[in-house]
DNA sequence: AAAATCAACACAACCGGTTGCTTTAAATAT
DNA sequence: ATATTTAAAGCAACCGGTTGTGTTGATTTT
């Protein structure tokens, strides 16, 4: 059982007859070392396979080049894609992406944003999960410098970087969307907390383009999901659908709430989108395989990933704590297809 | 702008007038601290607001409770799912996941490949880049005692651990059900190279099974997909229904493939599964959403991860680096659904 | 030719835990 | 009362790069 030591540079050091100093310096380029010794030393790197360890670089230098990443999942299509963008991004630039789930859990989320913060990340990148309602296992990061960005699911009150879409905006342009097909009883299927201000923000721009079309709320017409699944969307729908007065229209909050909402109502048959009109929400990959194809709400998910990664890059080291950091805001777009296009 | 120097063991050392390998220990209830004084260092820890430095004890006991994910990219379902697997089992054991896509780039493959060496993971887990050929840039995880497990697309002559499926009797299972439904003109969707024995195998046992049923090879069925896409499948599936005898079957190796292949042929009145039954590959999310819904095989992501982290996990600091690697084989189902049952 | 300048490299402390070995003091044995 | 064992904690080297400060010999300046 030979002991495969690894290489380090003392190890080449000692064969080129070099200070160690001279090794690590030959190997970043830095103009002190001559030409000559430089090709040396990446020669001799080279034959006796000598790979660098990060983890004595990042003791000593107390950075890491890896952004750490902690959302609720990643199996759900906007967060791999979000992931997607932010690891293209990191990668460009040297960074590594190391990745935590906290499957919308509170007490996880604390626990790992702990282990993030162990494992000394340059940056950290978190959409909050579900349960989250107190975000001060966040504060640490800040308090050392280390940039934070929020995305999608964010905090109110956190003085860090944020990435977000309007989605009141949004909600607004959703359903206006649906009374210019000239829906009158607009349904709406939301989700969750008031926290996070991500449904309730699309709701109250639902609410508010009612509102300017001289339309009122009628209360059971919104539907508050408990979780967003295939399942409790189809539940929502047939209550909806057993209504003495049915909608017209149906502004999901998710494009897996609408597509289950599309094929309860198929079922019952109920034409789309001549009865009923639909509109989803984040282009998720069903909603153009769904028949009808669903109109939805883009939810730019890879270019908020790199916006996120960007501003993670940009603010290391920067050493402004205390200042007000910035929100971004990305662009959201009508995704006219079948299931809502009536004219 | 006052420095935040975070807090070490030294601190807490000096506070309590202990030596540091004292703090150390009592961290860890070590045996031969006494209970009085392992308490008065939590205390003093949950005082202090110390987090302990991962690279520092990573560096001295060279181990870092971190295992590297190596896969193509995370946001198909299937690879999603199976990171959702390795991640759960990971944080089960205290451990973290560091995750890299290649983007099927044999460059990028062999540079993340060094790079998780560089930052000392505890084990590896990969499913190969189409392109790759050679994969001696995994050696050096072999060499130097470092758990590695290919998952999915693995390489085949490589000494190391493997989980897979039984590709050759998944294809076959799949084409014997067409058969059963009484087709009799299967075409077969395929893709991509030879290499990685997936898709390859999967044609292997669609070729086996027609031969175990007197049917002929027609090649003019058989169909090549450049890459695993919406449109490739599309293009593919028109050439197929351009024949003059069409097929009456399709097994797709892929879910993509057979949604495609699905709204292809309803766009063109094919009904299905009367006239074209099909059947799919992985049962992604979009196989329950598409209409019909698409028969599929399983394909156990998430059980494949938890698999390969338990692997891993139980095989850091054994020592056998010279040991025959078993392989682990899971089980795949046929999942008969509304596009391919006839009787 | 002596002094000043500079290129090229060496020295050694440092980052923050970990761990084998030693020391100290208290408890037990003789 | 002395020797022996044991519990509890201290000492210091170590992991492998990084970097501020020195050192040396050669080149340039005056």
């Amino acid at each position: 059982m030979e002991e495969n030591k690894d290489i380090t540079i003392y190890d080449i050091a000692k064969k080129l007859n070099l200070a160690t100093s001279t090794i690590s310096r030959a190997l970043k380029d830095h103009p002190s070392i001559s030409e000559k010794t430089i090709k040396k030393v990446k020669k001799a790197v080279e034959e006796m396979g000598y790979v660098p360890n990060t983890l004595a670089a990042g003791l000593r230098g107390n950075k890491t080049n890896t952004i750490g990443v902690l959302i609720p999942t990643i199996t759900q299509p906007f967060l791999s894609s979000l992931i997607s963008g932010i690891e293209i991004a990191a990668q460009k630039s040297g960074y590594n992406v190391i990745i935590m789930q906290s499957h919308d859990s509170y007490e996880d989320e604390v626990s790992l944003a702990k282990s993030l913060y162990s494992s000394r990340v340059s940056g950290v990148i978190s959409s909050l999960a579900m349960e989250t309602r107190d975000t001060s296992h966040f504060q640490q990061f800040v308090s050392n410098n280390i940039p934070l960005v929020f995305v999608d699911r964010v905090p109110k009150n956190f003085n860090t970087f944020r990435v977000i879409i309007d989605n009141y905006a949004a909600g607004y342009k959703a359903t206006k969307h649906l009374l210019e097909q000239g829906c009158t009883r607009i349904a709406h299927l939301t989700a969750g907390s008031e926290f996070g201000n991500l449904y309730s923000e699309r709701k109250r721009g639902y609410l508010d383009a009612l509102k300017d079309h001289n339309l009122p709320q009628i209360d059971e017409l919104i539907v508050n999901l408990k979780t967003v699944t295939y399942e409790e969307g189809a539940k929502a729908s047939n209550k909806l659908f057993d209504l003495e007065l049915r909608p017209d229209g149906i502004f999901a909050s998710g494009d897996i709430i609408a597509v289950s909402a599309i094929q309860t109502a198929k079922k019952r048959g109920i034409k789309i989108p001549e009865e009923l009109a639909i509109i989803g929400f984040n282009n998720d990959p069903i909603s153009q395989i769904i028949d009808p194809n669903l109109s939805t709400i883009t939810h730019p998910a890879a270019k908020m990933g790199k916006a996120s990664a960007e501003i993670i890059l940009k603010n290391i080291k920067s050493n402004k704590k205390d200042e007000v950091k910035e929100i971004t805001f990305l662009n959201t777009e009508v995704l006219v297809r079948e299931s809502s296009k009536r004219i």
